[in-house]
DNA sequence: AGCTCTTCCTGAAAGC
DNA sequence: TGCTTTCAGGAAGAGC
């Protein structure tokens, strides 16, 4: 699933080949993932792509219109199974293609998407910031800044790093990775969390996407890069998707348990429950 | 404030 | 073997 990670390389990816194109048509198969795909076809044919970049998992293609409605964007989010893939036109279409974008040199920018939890939506000029609700980017925060962030809430910590208001990126995957790496359960409440935890967390988040970014994001079933390329840090998971095998650590078996709707992986041993909570 | 439940969707896996 | 059921999960919304 497209987290922080994933999309950072296919930003990465993009980057390489999109800017200064303009794009000459768009074509769409189901559209019920779009939120208004009458102004997509209006909008987009013509508009030059001048910037792309990663805003939590949102993909923003940053346009320039030759009309007069200034600099609209594209938001695009991978949801659960979302893929962008570049290739030329004459590719085969893989099931569950739903958006084409045929640009000026030729080539094509495909959206293929199995599940369609994933969203597609044009920002207007005047709209101020669309994704201005989110939180701090985990890689962009300083130490303090995330601490402030953490400190004092109510909430689990997996919670607090699923909710995009508070850090915008995290998905199940690395917070169940970076979690493990400081040593925190994720029932443990941020309340209870001493600065010298949160700064732990801060390390391991830090360092747990850096390096799933020099391994070009976790391919578990769908992932793959604008080249259709896979990942290869799912191959360094040490508690995603590992219930019953042993910490690489402590050799004690990964359990698995529902922590804010999610299946959330961790070492009974190295990550301690916290006091069960008062009724 | 924060928790749980539901909805969206498909394919894989489990159940019978 | 083959059909049916269950489940996963990002985000948003409802209800508590």
């Amino acid at each position: 699933m497209p987290e922080l990670p994933e999309v950072e390389t296919i930003v990465r990816g993009l980057q390489k080949v999109l800017p200064g194109r303009r794009i000459v048509e768009v074509r769409f198969g189901k559209t019920d993932f779009i939120e208004d795909p009458a102004a997509l076809e209006k909008q987009l044919p013509g508009s030059r792509i001048f910037g792309v970049r990663r805003y939590g998992k949102f993909l923003v293609f940053d346009l320039e219109s030759s009309g007069a409605s200034g600099k609209p964007a594209l938001l695009i989010h991978l949801g659960m199974t979302g893929q962008l893939i570049t290739c030329p036109p004459d590719t085969s279409v893989t099931p569950h293609t739903h958006a084409f974008f045929a640009l000026d040199d030729g080539r094509e920018l495909r959206y293929r998407d199995p599940r369609r939890f994933g969203s597609m939506r044009m920002a207007a000029q005047g709209d101020g910031n669309p994704l201005g609700s989110l939180g701090l980017d985990p890689l962009e925060a300083t130490e303090s800044e995330f601490v402030a962030q953490l400190r004092g809430r109510r909430a689990r910590m997996k919670a607090l790093l699923l909710d995009q208001r508070v850090l915008r990126g995290m998905g199940n995957i690395y917070t169940d990775e970076s979690l493990w790496r400081a040593r925190i359960h994720p029932k443990r409440l941020a309340s209870s969390m001493k600065e010298p935890d949160l700064r732990r967390l801060y390390a391991a988040v830090q360092a747990i996407l850096k390096e799933a970014i020099r391994l070009r994001g976790s391919s578990i079933s769908d992932y793959v890069d604008c080249s259709g390329e896979r990942g290869e840090f799912q191959l360094r998971h040490r508690v995603y998707d590992r219930e019953g095998k042993k910490c690489v650590r402590c050799e004690a078996a990964i359990r698995r348990v529902i922590v804010a709707g999610r299946s959330s992986y961790f070492c009974p041993h190295c990550q301690p429950a916290p006091r069960a909570r008062k009724a």
